[in-house]
DNA sequence: ATCACCTGTGTAAACGTTTACAGATAATTT
DNA sequence: AAATTATCTGTAAACGTTTACACAGGTGAT
């Protein structure tokens, strides 16, 4: 591999200037910055950024946490971010934590030992001592006190879903519940139980894990009761879409349902589902943005992300 | 952050000891190896990965390089890449290349710029002077002459799909072809043309450029001269479901939809998508092992993973 | 002519590890 | 008892950068 010696060398300059030059920091005269910069690419320099990383202590990685990849949601963030960092000369780590605490402190400490710049994630467990890392960290989808963040605007969503259900006249509707942690979920539900209650529909709200016992054909079928279905995400939607078709319930007929996020799945599965479009891609490459922004000491404000209604068939 | 250095201090020996008291490597006295050891956990010593690197000069990271992460079939495969790597105390940094061969080449850069312990790609542009570097690869999904790889059964699996709709009684089959750079592919076509023909049964080929230009609306509507299509991945399947769907088209009974990858959203769409399963998370596991193997010094043989069909509504 | 300052460069230390080498002691062989 | 070998430890160099510091020469102000 060619170093800053070699073109130190090949110039016959000294590394610290080769440096310099190639950096533009601190002093150097024209005539050897340019011999440095012809050395340069004339020998295919490439910097050494395990080196670099090493002096700085400040890699050019971002770690990112999500807590399943596999989960569709997150590519997009991921590539989101991916091109951000990317065209700054950034990369990208990536680590699953399925929601797991451990895991989650396990992977800040490896970014820790890899010096990286900061770290973007998706999941955040307050009670750990995470908060002792004081690299810049910007937080997706996920509002914690004292942290910056980036999320779409849930309470809004929320408020779309109730208000487009009722208004093509659903009377009775249940509202599934995501995971409680998350204040994305929460705020949904808050959003979409204020607009009910404005419209003066009657709701009802179901945790997460009652309707998978439901969908497994144990415990009872909430869905008889309803005539309109508030999902926490678009995977869930699929799932009730599934389980309402194979029992010959028709969609939107007797009941309506509405996802959130806009996955592009959402358009294939049967009846097509509407659902609250959130801007996906642009949550993770602003992110990045304002994580460059924090790790460049600059004053940064949380972001909300604004959300639309996609009105398909399964309403 | 405490380094070797204050343990090295603390036990009261010089940092060559702690450094082979803690890595086992050379000699070192069981006394001081305890004291090592036990300042080292009350301390919470972590190594810094990024000196590591730079003195090895191999880190523990791996480069994955993918075509597209918002494309389903990658997360799961990086996944599988990723679970592995973490029992085996490696991080993974991906890159999304869009088939591209510059950016491609960017990313084998970037690796290299940072010490990467080795890459699973599945992309590979062959034209490239990648080879010049020497780091273990190993190619997922794709074959290229003279190097390790590993990938799904393409040609059983091409020849299931073939052999399910002509054992269904379709009798004009139409197989829409997939990315041509790519092997996999190109033997899924293989496969299924070989069966069909041993089947005495008549089919077409169809390029994939042609499939989107009717999708678009435009062009000649190739579904109406067959009774059966088969699809190079199940993204695609979707994409034809739904434009047979939207025409009220009846499927399976006028016309048989078979996919490839068997994704999680597979029986979610409309009608319920019958496919060919291929195991795509260990695919990326075991990518990731072969790669140990690799740099490792190891012999390793490249590797093709069995798959199965998987019947639902589609046929 | 003196002083201050700016520009350009080199020397050397630092980042946190690993490891070749040498020296010292202990254990084993002859 | 001497010679060999095995075990243990420390010194110092190395990985490829960045950067504080020192020094030299040039410019301009006083």
């Amino acid at each position: 591999m060619v170093t800053i010696k070699d073109l130190a060398k090949e110039v016959g300059v000294s590394v610290a200037t080769v440096s310099r030059a190639l950096n533009s920091s601190g002093y150097a005269s024209p005539d050897v910055k340019r011999r440095v910069l012809e050395a340069a690419a004339r020998l295919n320099y490439k910097p050494n950024e395990v080196a670099r990383a090493l002096n700085t202590s400040r890699s050019n990685v971002v770690g990112v946490l999500v807590p399943d990849i596999t989960n569709p949601y997150f590519p997009k963030v991921i590539r989101g971010i991916e091109d951000a960092a990317i065209r700054n000369n950034y990369r990208v780590i990536i680590g699953n934590t399925d929601h797991d605490m451990e895991k989650e402190s396990k992977y800040l400490e490896i970014f820790r030992q890899n010096n990286c710049a900061g770290i973007i994630s998706a999941t955040w467990s307050v009670s750990g001592e995470h908060h002792a890392d004081s690299r810049p960290l910007v937080l997706l989808d996920r509002v914690v006190e004292n942290h910056i963040s980036i999320e779409s605007d849930n309470f809004k969503g929320g408020r779309l879903q109730a208000e487009h259900l009722a208004s093509e006249g659903a009377e009775r509707i249940l509202i599934i519940k995501g995971h409680e942690d998350y204040s994305s979920f929460n705020n949904r539900l808050l959003g979409a139980a204020e607009a009910l209650e404005a419209y003066g529909t009657a709701y009802d709200t179901l945790p997460y894990a009652h309707l998978e016992r439901m969908l497994d054909g144990a415990g009872e079928d909430f869905t008889l009761k309803f005539d309109g279905i508030i999902c926490p995400n678009d995977v869930t939607a699929y799932k009730v879409l599934k389980f309402l078709v194979a029992r010959n319930i028709p969609v939107p007929e007797q009941v309506k349902v509405v996802g959130y996020d806009n996955l592009d799945f959402s358009e294939y599965v049967h009846p097509a589902l509407t659902t609250v479009e959130q801007p996906i891609y642009d949550l993770g490459s602003n992110a990045f943005d304002m994580l460059m922004a924090l790790a460049a000491g600059e004053a940064v404000e949380s972001r909300i992300m604004d959300v639309k209604l996609i009105r398909r068939q399964s309403t």
